[in-house]
DNA sequence: ATCCTCACG
DNA sequence: ACGTACGTGAGGATA
């Protein structure tokens, strides 16, 4: 914003401009039956005030359909409201989707009516430098306006409004904002039910009070008023008092106000369910808003922003819609086009561009786009444009602009974003991955490819994969999101961080040539030594020290060492804990190991990373976000995520990835994240306590089962307690204890029983996710992430197993998946927003890699704690810790 | 393609 | 009595 003035806040009575919408239209509805006057009416109301104000920040105030302190003051409050009508109640449902979808911020709150939430937010904004404008029909709201606080009043027409400002009230009306709530408690509000002063109505009120000024002076000099008049104030006098009270709008609600996450950037998103309700003209005017904006869409809120904000605030239910039948159908295309010709092809570039949304599907030959006016467009592969010459640059330079301005339906945006930029074209933006939908309405899919996504989701009867079949798509899974509580998810958290994976794909992490290849020729040399050592050592020359198979046979058959497990398929198990323990009984075994530790480093990374290394020389990984059941994201081509460090050798391959001349790596770390969210859902008090103190968890983990001091524990006690707290996440069994430390199964076993008497908040919500897993058939994490648990159904025991710590896993590491999701997203805004050149390269799970000026560090790092400590609100505080250096091993 | 092994959180 | 820690991806061998 360039302009010299105060960030602006445009605050929405909600329901009164639904109210007034209902009651100023006649009863539109949709071919299906829907009724929609109230909701166009609200739109057009809200949209012409966002043209006329363009304020920085918007968010709509509801009301709560409960009794508020008002009915606890008189219960009769309200008490004439006739019902809603049967044509307007689905219509507010429908108002909240609408706005979910576009991504508009929305308050409510049990006990407070609207006005009240209009009054402390603007009280809020106020405070806090901003200016409001109130956008109401209602009357009441005017006791709010001040030099900082504007009530824009909508007026009969609708459209029409009045821009009023303390003085504009007092000329209009005749009575100043400070005189609103002493009107009321002398006339009463017969809407409200709010009694006033009997036998004093409007005229008298209004008279009296710009002869005595308030209301209590009014009450002071009521002796002196004579005749009736007097008569009835002095009587009234305790019905005024409530009755000023009921009329007051309260301004400090525990309300609090989250103004980052109140944007209208993304109004766009609402543009297909304004299709699908027939609402033509709300979203003409959505897209011209859209299209006249001076401002660029920044990144949206995010979904923690929003509930975080306004942390005594529901959440805006979505409408239930579980029903498959009511599935929404795509409407069909009203044409549909092959277009070959240039001229054809330049034409529907030019219809294409002025389209207010588009679906995009990219086949195996052709392209396929749906406009707004669903006509369908097929074409030769845009890749297949820039070859034959066939087509000229302008018809290239007219569907990059197209692309660029509309906003895409598209299954698997990033991998689109990434090849529209091999091609030269801008960024998109993106209004709906049905690829994301599809993996948040079942992360279990082995594949995600739209033959897969449309097989799931229309079983055999599929539509043919092109730009309709992806639009009617949407609409199915918009549905089932809704219903499941999902949008929230795509909207605030997975689509905004398929932006953030692409800009850190693009990026990369440069790679040191020279360090890999010093490091491989020094490892070369000693894999050979290995290898001759072991043939030495155990006298047999030439067999393939990298098969099992062979392995076997010399190790236990030739050299009759003891065969430790069987692997899955009867051979003989070599892995590297069979090997350790056949150590003391051969030498060979020594050497062994140590080649297959710098085979692993050679062939996996040192030699991988080599071949995946670019010519700029950074390597380019791929983010895969569908691929976990988790919630998760992986890393591919290379996978940076699983680069060495827990050995010294392992760890140099570190040291070749450095930071770009003139930066350094940041590298920020949450410290025990699934343990602290673990303590967040559990509420366990002594995990809790742990962690609200910033004790060390594993020894006081340990105290706690040993029933001694923390000073008194010892490292072995320390290590066993950390790896019971490894277990508890992963739930936990006292063979799988007793295998990783190598602690007696008996003992393992008791200390499994003896921490869960420490920690039974643990042992409940452990409970808690296995019966919440058999009962719902899923698990879910603390932002509404699901994973279904097919598991829990199988007829076999071990399955079964396998699903029940499932389900007690998956909370945890799904939510510390979600909350580092949502850090990146605010990191690359902040990064953004605060002009660095900084930039997010790597995530690991609960470490995030970024690439700093060095100018830049000490903010930037400041700026990553702060987020990534920010972002939850957990009861627990969650902890970044900030490094830096020029290599990834020193920074980390 | 599938298995085994091993690198990471 | 049974088999068991949670979540990934890559390389090499084998079928």
């Amino acid at each position: 914003m360039t302009e010299n003035r105060k960030p602006t806040v445009m605050l929405v009575d909600g329901y009164s401009l639904i109210f007034r919408g209902f009651h100023a239209l006649p009863l539109l509805s949709t071919a299906q039956g829907e009724y929609t006057n109230a909701v166009h009416g609200f739109f057009a109301m809200l949209l012409k005030a966002l043209a006329d104000y363009r304020p920085d920040g918007l968010c709509v105030m509801l009301d709560e359909h409960a009794p508020t302190f008002r009915h606890a003051l008189y219960p009769a409050y309200k008490g004439t409201r006739k019902p809603m009508p049967e044509e307007l109640r689905p219509q507010l449902g429908l108002v909240r989707e609408l706005l979910a979808q576009m991504g508009v911020v929305t308050a409510q709150l049990k006990g407070y009516e609207a006005d009240d939430l209009l009054g402390t937010a603007a009280v809020q904004a106020r405070e806090q430098g901003m200016e409001a404008y109130i956008l109401t029909g209602d009357r009441d709201s005017l006791q709010l306006v001040n030099d900082k606080t504007r009530v824009i009043l909508t007026r009969k027409g609708m459209t029409e409004t009045l821009l009023l400002d303390p003085q504009g009230v007092y000329d209009t009306f005749g009575f100043t904002p400070a005189q609103v709530p002493d009107l009321k408690g002398l006339m009463g509000d017969s809407s409200d039910n709010i009694p006033g002063v009997p036998g004093v109505g409007e005229k008298t009120a209004l008279k009296l009070l710009a002869q005595y000024g308030t209301l209590d002076n009014v009450l002071a000099h009521a002796q002196e008023i004579p005749g009736k008049l007097g008569e009835k104030l002095r009587a009234g006098r305790e019905v005024a008092l409530m009755s000023r009270e009921l009329g007051t709008i309260c301004t400090n609600a525990p309300l609090k106000m989250d103004w980052a996450s109140c944007r209208w950037d993304g109004l766009a998103a609402g543009l297909p369910a304004l299709e699908r309700y027939e609402l033509k003209s709300v979203a003409r005017t959505v897209r011209a808003l859209l299209g006249n904006g001076a401002e660029a869409p920044g990144p949206r809120s995010t979904a923690a922003s929003r509930r975080a904000g306004t942390a005594a605030e529901t959440a805006a239910a979505p409408m239930a819609r579980e029903s498959e039948d009511a599935l929404p159908k795509a409407p069909p295309p009203v044409f549909s086009e092959t277009l070959t010709q240039p001229q054809a092809i330049r034409q529907a570039a030019q219809e294409v561009k002025a389209s207010a949304w588009l679906a995009l599907c990219r086949g195996e030959e052709e392209i396929s786009l749906l406009t707004d006016g669903l006509r369908l467009l097929r074409m030769p592969l845009l890749r297949d444009l820039t070859g034959a010459g066939l087509y000229e640059d302008d018809i290239l330079r007219a569907l990059e602009e197209a692309l660029a301005c509309a906003p895409l339906v598209v299954h698997g945006a990033k991998a689109l974003m990434t090849e529209l930029a091999s091609l030269g074209l801008g960024e998109p933006h993106i209004l709906f991955d049905t690829m994301i939908a599809a993996y948040l309405l079942n992360a279990s899919q082995k594949s995600y490819d739209l033959a897969a996504t449309l097989q799931t989701e229309y079983g055999a009867a599929q539509p043919a994969p092109d730009a309709h079949a992806l639009y009617a798509l949407m609409l199915r899974q918009q549905a089932r999101l809704e219903a499941r509580g999902l949008e929230e998810l795509r909207l605030g958290m997975e689509q905004p961080l398929t932006r953030v994976l692409y800009h850190m794909e693009r990026e990369g992490f440069l790679v040191d040539e020279r360090v890999l290849s010093d490091l491989g020729e020094l490892f070369g040399a000693q894999i050979e030594q290995c290898r001759s050592d072991v043939y030495a050592l155990t006298g047999v020359e030439g067999f393939n020290l990298n098969s099992p198979k062979q392995l076997g046979e010399v190790l236990f058959e030739r050299l009759g060492l003891p065969a430790g497990k069987k692997n899955r398929s009867g051979g003989y198990s070599t892995d590297a804990e069979v090997l350790e323990s056949l150590r003391p009984y051969h030498p060979a075994v020594e050497p062994l190991l140590r080649y297959r530790r710098l085979a692993k480093l050679q062939g996996t990374y040192i030699e991988g990373l080599q071949k995946l290394r670019g010519k700029d020389g950074r390597v380019h990984t791929t983010f895969d976000q569908t691929a976990t059941v988790t919630g998760r994201i992986s890393s591919l081509e290379p996978n940076l995520q699983n680069i060495p460090i827990r050995t010294e050798e392992g760890r140099e391959i570190r040291r070749a990835f450095v930071a770009a001349p003139g930066c350094v790596l940041l590298d920020a770390d949450y410290s025990q994240i699934e343990l602290r969210v673990l303590a967040h859902m559990s509420g366990d008090p002594a995990m809790c306590d742990a962690f609200v103190k910033g004790q060390d968890i594993h020894t006081r983990t340990a105290a706690e089962i040993h029933g001694i001091p923390m000073e008194n524990v010892t490292p072995d006690m320390r290590r066993a307690a950390k790896a019971i707290n490894f277990g508890i996440v992963y739930g936990i069994s006292g063979f799988g204890l007793a295998r990783n430390t190598g602690l007696p199964r008996r003992e393992a076993d008791r200390f499994i029983a003896t921490y869960f008497q420490r920690y039974p908040g643990v042992r409940a919500f452990m409970d808690e996710c296995v019966r919440l897993g058999r009962e719902r058939g899923y698990a879910e994490t603390l932002f509404g992430r699901r994973r279904e648990l097919y598991e829990l159904q199988s007829p076999s025991r071990n399955v079964r197993a396998f699903g029940e710590r499932a389900a007690m896993n998956t909370p945890v590491q799904g939510t510390a998946a979600d909350i580092i999701k949502l850090a990146m997203v605010r990191v690359a805004q902040g990064l953004q927003e605060g002009g660095f050149g900084a930039r997010l390269i790597l995530q690991v799970h609960d470490e995030l890699v970024v690439e700093c000026p060095v100018a830049e560090a000490a903010a930037v790092s400041a700026l990553l704690r702060n987020t990534m400590e920010g972002v939850a609100g957990l009861r627990v505080p969650l902890v970044a810790e900030v490094s830096q250096g020029t290599n990834w091993d020193e920074a980390h």
